[in-house]
DNA sequence: ATTCTATATTCGGAATATGGAATAAGGATC
DNA sequence: GATCCTTATTCCATATTCCGAATATAGAAT
């Protein structure tokens, strides 16, 4: 196949602000349900699964189901080194432009966990254990 | 600025096989004029000059005139690593998919050069020396 | 000044991407 | 079975990208 068209096809599943705040969720979670994605981006449901349709689509994630849930990963750890390396080169970019950018984290205050009820699972049962 | 905004438009910027090529034609010859782009890739000149403008606004390439001719670069060499990571990314990533990439090589044979005017006069000069 | 050569821009129709709303599908639970 | 819950898909209007054709611009040469 031609590697053009692939690198380019992969690209455009990358070029796309939310799709990327997905992707880095992923890098750091290793793995989320779609529920827990909604409420860490604060988005609909049916636009993050139509973002991971993408994703998917271009072979950057994976999907498993398990019971009521689907959890994604990456498919690769390539992939959240890529993230990383984009990470500094559009930083480097930008400072050639005069910019400085700003890549605002999702970091979730591990005093306040996710309310996605799979979260809510683990909370209580972590607390049952004490 | 928005980082995952501006990531989002750079590879915006680069996901487009035929801007891949030019980049990467962009990161072994230094700089090439419009016409030698034009002569390497076999492409209509207001195409080539169209996703030439496509990749200056990005801020991968930059423009230097020099005479009549317009003479294209990389603004960085993080550019010329970014695609070598790309290409390594992609074919992993196309690997997972059981699919094999071939990076057509739009290498110039050096017995013969390249038919744009600019390599006519180095080519003329190199001859005159002998 | 006119012409030539290299390059850039504009226009426009087709194709594709975007994102909202509604709906479907797949399991769990009762 | 009926009913939740989570996730996926479809539909649709709008926005954007793609790329060919025509045209514009900028500098060189006559």
């Amino acid at each position: 196949m031609d590697g053009h068209k692939h690198s380019a096809s992969i690209l455009k599943a990358l070029a796309h602000p939310v799709r990327l705040q997905i992707l880095e969720a992923l890098s750091t979670d290793i793995q989320a349900c779609v529920c827990h994605l909604e409420s860490l981006l604060q988005l609909r449901q049916a636009y993050i699964s139509q973002q991971l349709a993408t994703l998917r689509e271009a072979g950057l994630v994976q999907d498993r189901r398990e019971g009521m849930n689907v959890y994604y990963s990456l498919t690769a750890t390539a992939v959240a080194d890529g993230l990383q390396n984009l990470r500094s080169f559009s930083s480097e970019i930008a400072k050639l432009q005069g910019k400085e950018l700003r890549f605002k984290s999702i970091e979730r205050d591990p005093e306040e966990p996710c309310p996605c009820p799979r979260c809510h699972e683990k909370i209580a049962l972590l607390e049952a254990q004490r």
